[in-house]
DNA sequence: AATTATTTGTGAAAAGTTACACGAATCACT
DNA sequence: AGTGATTCGTGTAACTTTTCACAAATAATT
């Protein structure tokens, strides 16, 4: 289990989040991977190797029992805690961010949100008020935060990164549209919409 | 150039942010594969290897020329034209979306937005007036938008993805947690925030 | 009880991706 | 003009990831 390759990773979360929606949705209690891998345009192969990295979760013949599998998944990922996240930036898509409902009922609470403009700080958010980017360090130290989302312009994205690593950030999902350098015990998740967007219009046809 | 790895082309727009970085804020006019990679974080030698499948940009000695070589990769991304998008959803992210201003350097115009909200239809976003889900198609078939954004919940996700199918779109980027069902000659991508979070909790100790 | 149909977990093969390393071209400097 | 330093493009090797295919276990059916 010591070393699972970061590609299969990335798929565990997805596996989670449809097997959340067969359960709630299809009311279903058990899925083979055949059935998740259909769903999710993956071979049903590829679904158990990916599993097997952790354990034996299936059972030959009946395949896995959904709620069974879930819990496990959200142990894998250290999600039986929630994690509180730290948001930079007040602007629109701090806003949307903000106010998305989708957080909490899979592990994650935004606790803080952080602006440099004097206007935004004081701003009631959905029940979180802005603090001053100032006091950014203390806060995230104070609450002990390990997570934080980077909704800022580009061109203080790196100043600001710098700031929350050595406020002890080990995870930055990146809304900027910047590639940022920190230490390799810090991890970085990119979300630049034009870089998707450009990825997908070399298919089309001009 | 027939059969270039989506993994490759993957990076191409990392490599054009970057090198529109180097040319605006660092007023370079060359750069090499190797100093591209360590502000990247990729090695050289996959530049180099990832710019040779499109041809021979550099010149040995010297490296790229930045504004050519900046030329080059929006050709290969279909960059030279403007792409028209439809939104599709004017919440908060609708909302972020509809005000970000780094789409139209880099290549697309939010041209059309729509919602199924009676007190969201007809609403003025960011100069552009909310239209009725219910005209969805003719609209983006009036424009011939080949390109949309997915910012609803996951519970219409499907479903409006099929419809935009039939109208004619060809690539989707999507905001809603679920995976979508396309044929083979539609592009998605996908945008969870929780699905990044997620990936990188496993990497924390709780 | 026996047979047939499912389905898992996994070793091995196949396919895909990255890194290495080097010839060749170019540049900077003496 | 010659020497040394850069840098590209690329064939090959190393490594990673996916797919295949099958024994073993279970369930359903006769």
């Amino acid at each position: 289990m010591v070393d699972v390759p970061d590609i299969v990773i990335g798929r565990l979360p997805i596996y989670l989040r449809e097997l959340t929606r067969l359960a709630e949705e299809e009311n279903q209690t058990t899925t083979s991977s055949h059935e998740l891998g259909q769903r999710l345009g993956i071979s049903s192969a590829q679904i158990r190797k990916d599993l097997s990295h952790f354990g034996e979760f299936g059972k030959q013949g009946t395949g896995y029992h959904i709620n069974y599998l879930i819990e496990q998944l959200r142990e894998i990922l250290h999600l039986t805690q929630e994690w509180p996240v730290a948001l930079i930036g007040a602007g629109y898509l701090g806003h949307a961010l903000a106010h998305y409902d989708g957080f909490k009922p899979r592990g994650f609470v935004i606790t803080c949100v952080f602006d440099n403009d004097p206007r935004k700080i004081g701003e009631n958010l959905n029940g979180l008020v802005v603090s001053d980017i100032h006091d950014m360090e203390s806060i995230i130290q104070e609450k002990n935060i390990k997570i934080a989302i980077l909704a800022t312009p580009a061109n203080t994205a790196q100043e600001i990164t710098d700031r929350l690593v050595k406020a002890g950030v080990k995870a930055i999902l990146n809304y900027a549209p910047i590639h940022l350098n920190v230490p390799p015990d810090v991890q970085v998740s990119y979300s630049d919409p034009v870089v998707q967007l450009q990825r997908m219009t070399y298919y089309l046809t001009p």
